[in-house]
DNA sequence: CGTGCAAACGGACCGCGGTCCGGTTCCATT
DNA sequence: AATGGAACCGGACCGCGGTCCGTTTGCACG
């Protein structure tokens, strides 16, 4: 009677085939070279399947959906950076005051957030959630906000320092606005030293 | 010897002919109709189209591409709650403390970018700019600031305030951490405070 | 080494946004 | 009223994201 548990309970993790995970590998690394090459917007899954020697399906069944195989591209991007942050040298790593780390933090996500600006729009096009560097970002800007003694709604606060970031509202500044980066990064840091200065006067 | 004149220089509006002025306002109308009753995003280019009784080809003619004809659509909607802005009762409307304006800004904005959430980012998607509407809240709030006496880089302040009142934002966190619209507003109406509060100790 | 089956495979297929092109319509000019 | 041509029209067509389904394959068990 060749059966396992009828009912498996909890745990049990089953483990991914041997050809479902080298396909996995195929077709990322063809899609991350693909992406290097031609940038996100001109890779379609078609192209990235045929480079992968993989039939179109399987690169959908591997990455569920086109923003989620561009996800998995910008993780590994996303990836190298949290290392600088976690580990790299001040002021972006760890070693600096909080207030220089966070005003580093702003300078290296403007700079990486325009420099993606096409591969993170396609990560995150209609997926209704922001890509899953976002927490990171949360975790790492709140934690460097305890530090400061920031009071109030702190989660909140957080993503009122993090939405200026975001990729559609840079592109809005350096591209149709033609407001210089330099400007673009003074003002995020003055807006984080308002917010850093406390509660308003009610 | 028919001809006008070979080199119009400026002016000179080539008007619309009769044929396409009619065609752009049923297509508007059918749109408009349509959005209403399935939501942005179950209305597709040739449903439209059809209830308007009009090609596919004129649909895309008159309004470029799906994100142009439902920016169209949201139109009619931020001409009417921009009247409110302008003309409407306080504290919305003028005749407010300035500070009052903008609390009553940011909750009228909350509200009508969740609730119409999908046709917004049906009329954004892709587009690379933010839509019409977009610089006329810059306006106001800027206009608002200068009340208030703000100082430093304004016109970056206000987009550092506009931020986190986009639908991507707010949805993230409505729809996905559950926070309470009350507490997302309050949070920030802080921010507001602490922009307009001042520059921060260097 | 068999055997059974869940899991994975791939290519045909679908729907939608967007474009092309041969035919039609409006309108300025005479 | 006739006319010429630019602007417009619509439906066939294309490419891409995403799904379906009949076939193959890896692997746990005997």
């Amino acid at each position: 009677m060749p059966h396992r548990d009828l009912i498996p309970l909890l745990g049990d993790p089953p483990r991914e085939r041997s050809d479902a995970a080298r396909n996995r590998d195929a077709v990322l690394a063809a899609a991350v070279e693909l992406v290097e090459a031609l940038g996100a917007a001109a890779v379609t899954m078609e192209s990235v399947a045929e480079a992968a020697g993989v039939g179109k399906a399987t690169v959908f069944r591997r990455f569920e959906s086109r923003s989620g195989l561009m996800a998995a591209v910008l993780d590994r991007v996303e990836a190298q950076w949290q290392a600088a942050v976690i580990g790299g040298p001040p002021p972006l790593g760890p070693g600096a005051p909080a207030r220089e780390r966070l005003h580093a933090f702003g300078r290296s996500r403007i700079d990486l957030n325009i420099a993606r600006a096409d591969l993170i729009e396609a990560a995150t096009a209609g997926s209704r959630r922001s890509y899953g560097a976002w927490s990171f970002h949360a975790r790492h800007v709140r934690h460097l906000f305890d530090e400061l003694g920031v009071s109030g709604d702190v989660p909140l606060l957080v993503t009122a320092v993090l939405a200026p970031l975001e990729t559609a509202i840079l592109r809005q500044q350096v591209e149709i606005e033609h407001l210089p980066v330099e400007r673009v990064l003074a003002g995020w840091q003055d807006l984080v030293g308002r917010v850093v200065a406390g509660a308003p006067a009610r």
